[in-house]
DNA sequence: TTTCTTGAAATTGTCGACGATATTGCAAAA
DNA sequence: TTTTGCAATATCGTCGACAATTTCAAGAAA
């Protein structure tokens, strides 16, 4: 409502970054409307990892000028989606395949420790509700043909309802806002069909059973090995795309 | 050595800000400068936790302008040091207790990880040299004081050591460069004995002993079980804080 | 042809100024 | 005396312009 805002050359820079309208903020800074908007682009996949990110396409492409959008370029370096190379620029976080494995490591700890507390902390209630999530996903077409599984946002997510359910807030912060956005990246960049559908339902129902339970322990273990079987199947889908691309 | 520095009003921030002098950055961004500072100084509680940060305030501290300054608060807030209300300013994370106890879970889940992992990928040097960097430890008599620990940045520290000696990069990044700051924020803000020193150095003996013999689950159980005897004591030492302030 | 030098263009870092919003202090009414 | 309303002030959000650095390409030298 102030400002005159300038979308001059928008849909020129729509074409280059596939971003089909920014809509417009409300209420909302404009260095948080940036903000978010570049980190869902970045956890999308819609902007390359490594790849270089340039302040004057990001300043044409959203209408703002380029205070506000440092601002949120240093907030998504704190974050540690992108790295600042001083007087060269930024660039979208490369993840090797190292640290893939380091951060499911971190997952395989952290959400382990999430489902034993969720086993001491979670109303019936809350368990319920689970469930009826759990058949809500299997009756989707969506996430049948493994599509669509990553697009929704937390809520309706098993992951970040077993994390919720810890009753640990920080414990939430961390995974559900930092480290998960990590892994989502990952899983877009590399694999087309994300994981394997079938096996993972039976896999989060007992999981959910050990909770319903109480059994901590099991819950735990469980969920160690779930989160085990689903890298490796993702390292597999790597190795497998890489040897494509080498073999090409 | 460029842009006329104007350092005005200095001497008199430095007396509201405890800075003695913000020592002149050299190659460095002027917004990476601030942000190392700001951290800093939050981190060792000179800037009290849910205290408002003012941007005029630390404009005149540092003797930059508005620009780069809220770039480092933007990244701070990455960083979670920072909670920020669009047009009411940027506040200092307060810290309940809840929130250490939530705090010292994670800790003790990835630290025992990190054992864990140590045990089986450090190499017999790195092992000796953290053995030296204990017995040092022990001869200085700021250690044997209390004082000075914290003061240490990462390297002399051993828990630092066995984060990095897991060879996993990410967790190292997780632990020392973020979860640390947090948990020294609360030990300086609480605590003015820091931690028992006589019983510590015993149980850092211990743990060490399991990662030279390889011995990975003996080496997470005992970090498990020495990351709580930890908290136990801040915990201890904020409860009796908190009854003679409402006594008084 | 290849490599080194150099200078121009593009991009990043920084600043001061202005409009918008929140906070504070003061006066008036209950 | 306490509470409510309003104006003045301090502070935040945003922008455009300038300085400094890096990058890239063209030309000269080997």
């Amino acid at each position: 409502m102030f400002f005159k805002k300038k979308q001059r050359i928008v849909d020129k820079v729509s074409k280059v970054l596939k971003l089909p309208v920014p809509p417009a903020p409300e209420g909302e800074t404009l260095s948080d409307h940036a903000f978010r908007q570049i980190q869902s682009a970045i956890v999308k996949g819609e902007i390359p990892p490594g790849s270089r990110i340039s302040e004057p396409e990001l300043v044409r492409a959203y209408g703002i000028s380029r205070g506000p959008l440092r601002e949120a370029l240093h907030r998504l370096e704190g974050q540690r989606l992108l790295v600042r190379v001083p007087h060269a620029g930024v660039r979208v976080v490369a993840l090797s395949r190292q640290e893939l494995n380091e951060l499911y490591q971190i997952r395989e700890s952290l959400e382990g420790m999430a489902c034993r507390l969720a086993a001491q902390n979670m109303t019936p209630q809350a368990i319920g509700e689970l469930r009826q999530v759990l058949q809500a996903h299997e009756r989707d077409e969506n996430f049948q043909a493994g599509r669509g599984y990553y697009q929704q946002e937390g809520g309706y997510d098993f992951h970040y309802r077993i994390v919720q359910g810890s009753g640990n807030q920080m414990l939430f912060r961390l995974l559900c806002e930092d480290l998960y956005q990590l892994a989502r990246m990952y899983r877009i960049q590399y694999s087309s069909t994300p994981n394997r559908p079938p096996q993972v339902y039976a896999e989060h129902h007992r999981i959910l059973d050990a909770i319903a339970d109480g059994d901590g322990e099991l819950a735990q273990l469980l969920m160690r090995r779930h989160i085990r079987a689903s890298y490796l199947n993702i390292e597999r889908e790597i190795a497998q795309a890489d040897l494509q691309r080498t073999e090409a």
